[in-house]
RNA sequence: GGCAUCGUGGCCGAGUGGCUAGGCAGAGCUCUGCAAAAGCUUGUACAGCGGUUCGAAUCCGCUCGAUGCCUCCA
């Protein structure tokens, strides 16, 4: 399956490349994590969702993929200055509870979250309070390497001194002159000796309660520190694919690329992958703005931008409409239009089940339509293109139910086998069917009850009795559809 | 202000020098006691103005507009 036909939009050369892994045949991916200071909004699941279907993607190939997404528990600084404080320690006094319980509460809500998103877990989700030692040796090569600097028990990366020999913008496309001209005086006095310096260390101040002992003061780590320790820890000093949010190129990613760089002398990443923003109203969702919706709320429906809920899989399914790369705006008509769409896909492919091939093929080329599909996914992960693809075959199927249109056993074995395995394996939109429950059964069988009468009652023209039925039972969400092979029923 | 990305039919959203994207909505039809649901059929759009070309929505230039980053942020 892994036959090098997979291209990726490198953000380092802002152009589509051949995928090639370092080490043939497994691939290390390092994702940016959260910031467990609040609930994980919507815009936050589009970048795990994302790099969740490359995930999926890069196994179904074949590849051995070890998956590994931090969480970040020790705070970013707010602002810049000396007097910062981390928000999960910020948070954790305003709701006075310790900071780590603040932290285990949105890690669970985290994880729930994602897991209703139908996202598989990574095989390494390490935290940044659990890498400090790490954080600290890194600080010591930087400092050994002559590219950082200790002023009052702090200590700073020297960005002018690495772009002497380095280009510090080159992921985001910037210049440091530009930099330098471009960067906002800060109100509180700092002690960096430039702007452009990024912290590795903060003394912390006493009111600060996340703190470690160290060589230079009793602090914590800088906020771009912790995703060079950790991926390399566990990925090595080079790797295949960095993601993250279109948000972090820079200056996070810059900066990781800056200190990997200084520590190893060459770069740490092969392959720089950035997912786009979900947008609400025509803006990026950010928890600082209050523009943003969390998924809780979508599903329940409880919330100011809609007017009914949407289950996870819609809105995977509505995410994976688009392109990871492109910006993507959410909406009620989107969202509709999403659902009625995925209930068509996932109806039509359940329809695969039901039909008796015979002999004769039908006009439905399975060879080239599997090849399309891949071509899809190998052109830089393009989900939007796989399900329009799939959208053809639940097409000829609904074709083949309807209007009798041939279809050979061969046909729908592949249709079956590769409709599944896009649906659940790569895009992972439906859920594992569960065998049904034996409360489920007992309503099954109510139901078909129900309907029995209703059709005695049709077949003696009392409308009035069977349109009861129907109405109540819809009205119960349970939608009777009368059709050649008798009264079938959904339930919502 | 600087850098970057983008502007596609009623809506969402792929594509990208000549060949159908797809979904939703709308319209027509089939089925039906009537509905609903479902299915089938149906759409020639690419911000504006120039230029390159046999040919541009796709390349180039300009204009207008939007968004992101430049400060924590997926």
């Amino acid at each position: 399956m892994i036959d090098n036909s997979l291209v990726v939009l490198n953000s380092l050369s802002g152009k589509k490349e051949a995928f090639r892994p370092i080490n043939p045949g497994y691939v290390g991916m390092y994702v940016c994590g959260p910031t467990v200071y609040s609930n994980v909004h919507l815009g936050n699941c589009r970048t795990f969702i994302s790099f969740d279907l490359i995930y999926r993607y890069l196994k179904h190939l074949g590849y051995k993929v070890r998956y590994v997404r931090n969480i970040t528990d020790a705070g970013h600084l707010e602002n810049d200055e000396d007097t910062g404080e981390d928000r999960i320690a910020k948070k954790a006094r305003i709701e006075k509870i310790e900071p780590m319980e603040v932290v285990q509460y949105y890690t669970v809500d985290f994880h729930q979250i994602l897991e209703k998103f139908n996202t598989l877990p990574p095989g390494i989700e390490p935290t940044a309070t659990g890498h400090i030692i790490e954080q600290i040796e890194l600080i010591k090569e930087i400092l050994k390497a002559g590219y950082a600097y200790e002023i009052n028990g702090s200590v700073y990366f020297d960005v002018l001194k690495y772009n002497e020999t380095n280009h510090y913008g080159k992921l985001s496309g910037r210049k440091i002159e530009e930099l330098i001209h471009n960067t906002r005086t800060l109100e509180g006095q700092s002690d960096k000796k430039n702007p452009q310096d990024f912290a590795l260390w903060k003394k912390a101040e006493p009111q600060h309660i996340m703190r470690w002992p160290s060589t230079w003061s009793d602090g914590f780590p800088g906020w771009h520190l912790e995703c060079t320790a950790m991926s390399t820890k566990y990925l090595g000093a080079s790797f295949d694919i960095h993601g993250g949010g279109m948000d972090l190129k820079f200056p996070h990613h810059e900066c990781e690329i800056a200190q990997a760089q200084v520590i190893h002398q060459h770069p740490p990443v092969k392959y720089w992958l950035h997912a786009n923003m979900l947008t609400l109203n025509g803006k990026k969702m950010a928890k600082s703005t209050g523009n943003n919706i969390l998924p809780h709320d979508i599903f329940s429906g409880k919330n100011d931008f809609l007017k009914k809920p949407y289950s996870p899989q819609v809105v995977r399914f509505f995410m994976l409409q688009a392109h990871y790369t492109s910006i993507l705006d959410i909406s009620e008509d989107a969202l509709e239009a999403s659902e009625k769409g995925y209930m068509r896909l996932i109806e039509g492919v359940k329809q695969l089940a039901t039909i008796t091939p015979g002999n004769e093929a039908g006009n439905f080329d399975t060879d080239q339509w599997l090849k399309k599909c891949y071509a899809a996914m190998d052109d830089d992960f393009n989900s939007p293109l796989l399900i329009a693809q799939l959208f053809d075959a639940v097409k000829y199927i609904n074709q083949v139910v309807h209007k009798g249109i041939p279809i050979s056993s061969a046909q729908q074995d592949c249709l079956n086998t590769m409709l599944d395995s896009f649906i659940h394996d790569v895009l992972g939109i439906a859920p594992e069917v569960k065998s049904s429950s034996e409360a489920e059964d007992k309503l099954s069988k109510t139901i078909g009850l129900l309907i029995a009468l209703r059709n005695k009652a049709r077949a003696n023209k009392d409308f009035v009795t069977s349109d009861q039925i129907r109405d109540q039972l819809l009205s119960y969400g349970i939608q009777l559809n009368d059709g050649k092979e008798g009264t079938q029923f959904t339930i919502q």
